[in-house]
DNA sequence: GTCGTCTATGAAAACGTTTTCATTGACCGC
DNA sequence: GCGGTCAATGAAAACGTTTTCATAGACGAC
C-alpha cells in the first residue's frame, strides 16, 4: 500500500495541513516540523507529484522540443537547458520530432496536457509559420529556428552573417567556384543560404546551390551524385553538422584527398571535425549560451507576461582548419 | 480560464462520466460519442494529465536514467528506448546523472514521486551495488551496467568476450606489448578489463593497465602523460567511445602518425571512428537492440511480476580498421 | 480587564479527472 | 405479461495533495 500525507499526519499526530506546511515553506513551529520530519522518515513517505501539480496548478516543468537529439548541436543545447532548468528547481521533458510537422503538433498538444510552465522549441519552418501565441497557455521560446517576427521570444545565431563569413573566408583563401548545400526544413538553413547568396553577389561570383533533408545519409548521396558530374565545385559550404558528415563521407568514398581536394566548410564545431584530416573549417555556435539564454527569456516572460517580444541574436565564430587551406 | 471536462459535458448536454467514457474506451452510444467529440472541438478541451494520472493511478510514463546523453552510445540507446516507449503509448522522462551517485539517488527519488510505470537505468558501479528491488515500487531494468546477480532485470553487452576479442585481434595482427585504459566508474569497464586480462594471460603476455574517469578530457591527459614516458606501449585498448576520443587527441598532439604509430582499439562504432584516419578499430554495440530489449524486459515484468530475474547478454561485433593494421 | 492583532493549527474545500454504484429502459425467454 | 439480464447513462465518490477558512490562544496597547 502506498503511504500518503494522511499516514504521515497520523504518525506525527498532526493534521495533513501541517504536514504540507512543514514540507513546504508554511509557518510551522520548530517542534512540529521536527515531528513531521521524523514521521516522514519513519513512513518512507514520498509526495505524489501528480496530486501536487493538480492542486497547486503549477507543474514546475519545462518542455524541450528539438528535431533530433542525435544532432550534437541539439545534444549540447539540451544539456545547457537541462542544467538551467534544474538549477531553477524545474524538471525537463525532452521530445524528438525528427523534423516531422505532425509530431511537432503532437508534442505541443502533449505540453498543453501536461500544463507545463513553458516550452523551448526548435520548430521546422512549416510549423514556425503557423505558430500563434494565442494558441498556447504557456510561454514558448524558439531556438535555432525563428518564426514570423513578433510572434515568440527566440534565440538564434546570426545565420546570415555566418553564411557570409564562410564565403568571405573561402574567397580570401583563393576559391571562386563556391557551391552551397543547405537543409530543406528549417528557416536557419534558409538564412545561411541567404548569407551565402549575398556574399557571393558581393564578390561578383556565381552562386550554385542545392537543397537536401538535413541528415547525413541524404547529404552523402547528394554530394556523391554531385561529385560524379562533369562540373565539380572547388569548394562546398554546407548548413549543418550532419550534412557536413555526409559530405565528408561522400568525398572520402570518391577518393578526394587533401590538400588539393574540394574545400569543405560547415557549421557546428563538433569534436570529430578537428580529428578528421585535414581538420574541417566550421562556424562554432555558442551552444551553452543559446540554452541559457532560452531559459532566461522564458523566465523573464513568466515574470512579466506583457513584455514586448524579444529575439536574441548570437554571433558564431569561424574556426579555420585544413579543409579550406589556401588554394 | 481553462476548460475542463465539466465544460465539455455541459456543452454536449451529458454528464462528465459520459465525456470521460467517450474519450476513453468506455461503452457510449454512437450518437453521444459524436456529440461529445463535437463539444470537445467546440470548446478546445485538453485533458489535464495530472488529474488523469492521479485518479487512474497510472502514469503511462517510463523513466530513462543515463550517465551522459552526450555519449553517443547513450544517445543511440535513448532513441531506441524512446521509440519503443511511444510505440506503446508511453511518455519518456530522460535524466542525466553525469556518473554522479548523488544525482542518481535524486533521480530515482524523482521517479518514485512521479509514480512512473517503470525505469530503465544505467547505474554507476557504486549505485548498482546498493540497488535493492524492494526499495522500488516500479520495475527497474538495468542497461549497459549490471548490478549484483539476481537483483534486477538487465541488458548488457558480453563485455568480457568483447575485451578479449580486442586482445585476440591485436595479437593476431602481430602486437604483444598491449596496454589497457579503462573507465573507473562502471561495472562495464571492469568486465572489459577482465576480458582483457584473461586474454593477455591466455596469450602469455604481460598486462599493463590504467584507470581514468570515462570522459574525453581526463583520458586525453592520461594518454598524453603515458606517451611521454620512456616505455610506450605498442597498442592501446580503451573501454568506451569518449576515452577513445581522448586517446586519439593525445596521439595526434604527440605527433603519432599511422601506419606505424601506436595501435588503437576501443568501443562504440560512432560515425567519426570511420572518418578519422586511418579508421579506428572498435567493438560495435547493438544499440537499437539494447534499447528495445530493455523495454521488452520492462513490459514483461509488468505483465508477470513474479517472474524470475532475467539478464539478456548481447554480443558485440569487431570492426577492424586501419588503427590496428598488421605490425 | 478588555479589545484587537497576530501566529500556529486543524477542518474541510478544491483541483480535474476516472471509476463505482445505482438507475433506467430495452430486450429476451418463458 | 412478467421476471431477469443487459447496455447506456448519471450522480457521486475517490485519487493525494495544497489552500482557504475558521478557531484558539498568546501577546500588546490602552
Amino acid at each position: 500500500m502506498t503511504v500518503g500525507i494522511r499516514d504521515v499526519a497520523r504518525a506525527a499526530g498532526v493534521s495533513t495541513a501541517t504536514v504540507s506546511r512543514a514540507l513546504g515553506k508554511g509557518p510551522v513551529s520548530d517542534a512540529l516540523r521536527e515531528q513531521v520530519e521524523a514521521a516522514v522518515r519513519a513512513t518512507g513517505y514520498r509526495p505524489n507529484l501528480s496530486a501536487r501539480r493538480l492542486r497547486s496548478q503549477s507543474a514546475q516543468t519545462i518542455g524541450l522540443i528539438v528535431a533530433d537529439i542525435r544532432n550534437p548541436f541539439f545534444t549540447a543545447v539540451s544539456r545547457a537547458v537541462e542544467d538551467a532548468a534544474y538549477q531553477a528547481g524545474m524538471r525537463l521533458i525532452l521530445c524528438n520530432t525528427g523534423e516531422d510537422a505532425e509530431r511537432e503538433a503532437l508534442y505541443l498538444r502533449l505540453m498543453q496536457e501536461e500544463r507545463v510552465t513553458g516550452v523551448v522549441f526548435a520548430p521546422t519552418r512549416r510549423t514556425a509559420e503557423r505558430l500563434r501565441p494565442e494558441d498556447f497557455s504557456f510561454p514558448l521560446v524558439l531556438i535555432d529556428r525563428t518564426g514570423p517576427p513578433g510572434g515568440h521570444d527566440g534565440v538564434v545565431l546570426d545565420n546570415v552573417a555566418a553564411g557570409a563569413a564562410l564565403v568571405d573566408h573561402l574567397v580570401e583563401q583563393g576559391y571562386s567556384r563556391i557551391s552551397g548545400l543547405f537543409g530543406s526544413t528549417s528557416s536557419t538553413a534558409e538564412e545561411r543560404r541567404d548569407g551565402y547568396l549575398a556574399a557571393m553577389r558581393r564578390h561578383g561570383l556565381a552562386p550554385q546551390m542545392r537543397t537536401v533533408p538535413p541528415e547525413a545519409e541524404p547529404a552523402q548521396a547528394e554530394v556523391a551524385r554531385w561529385l560524379a558530374e562533369p562540373e565539380v565545385p572547388e569548394a562546398l559550404i554546407v548548413s549543418n553538422g550532419l550534412i557536413l558528415m555526409g559530405a565528408v563521407r561522400a568525398a572520402r568514398a570518391a577518393g578526394v584527398a587533401w590538400p588539393g581536394g574540394i574545400a569543405l566548410a560547415g557549421f557546428d564545431n563538433e569534436p570529430w571535425t578537428e580529428l578528421v584530416e585535414p581538420g574541417l573549417t566550421v562556424i562554432e555556435q555558442p551552444v551553452a549560451e543559446i540554452g541559457a539564454q532560452a531559459i532566461g527569456l522564458l523566465f523573464d516572460r513568466l515574470k512579466t507576461p506583457g513584455q514586448p517580444v524579444r529575439k536574441v541574436v548570437l554571433s558564431g565564430r569561424l574556426i579555420a582548419r585544413g579543409s579550406t587551406a589556401r588554394r
